[in-house]
DNA sequence: ATTAATGTTCGAATATAATCGAACTATAGA
DNA sequence: TCTATAGTTCGATTATATTCGAACATTAAT
């Protein structure tokens, strides 16, 4: 496990940006890297469960092209792809952090 | 069966609305609805599924807060709830019908 | 080399969702 | 009243997701 795979922003589809929104865990997580809007390891945006539960979470959040993780020594690195995304799919993740943040 | 019942807009949870919208059927009628503007029978937003397939589908847009259905004759008339959702969650689903109008 | 730290993967249990035929309900029209 | 129409509900099947402990992999530090 050297480098993690993430999908190119033309595979993102928007059903599975949905998808990975619907989960109030994941919501939270992209919330609080929007939020910051820096990278954040898994140890950081811990809530409260197994770390299983959470990698399970981060795995969908990157198979849906939300989030990037890059490794850094023994840390993951994560960060939301809002740029890329917010120009595929205008709007759409911004106004849900938007409504998120307030 | 004389009145369906539809969550108030502050029952509605934005990742109710996520959920929804994450399967391309239910992505795919409200597009329509969305496009049209008006308020559609189940007929006419036929997706080449059984009746109880996308009377299923109907039942989660509807559960969600998306979509308004009024009994007319032996006729279900579809609406979008969109100006309420706009209040709630702002640009959120405009976002969604703008990208999905594109 | 050991040990610790950070996450991932595996595996199995449980839960939730999708699909669709068949039976049903409610209304409209002849 | 009989029949047609529009859609829902039931029920069973199949598929997909969630959860989390335990084992594993990778890097860092001692």
């Amino acid at each position: 496990m050297r480098k993690i795979k993430h999908p190119t922003i033309d595979q993102v589809e928007l059903t599975d940006i949905m998808y990975a929104l619907s989960d109030p865990t994941r919501l939270e997580i992209v919330e609080l890297l929007g939020k910051t809007g820096r990278k954040m390891t898994c140890g950081e945006l811990d809530l409260n469960r197994p770390k299983s539960s959470m990698s399970h979470h981060f795995k969908i959040l990157r198979s849906a092209g939300l989030v990037e993780t890059v490794i850094d020594g023994t840390e993951h690195m994560n960060s939301l792809r809002i740029a890329e995304i917010e120009v595929k799919f205008p709007g759409v993740l911004s106004a849900v952090l938007k409504v998120r943040a307030s």
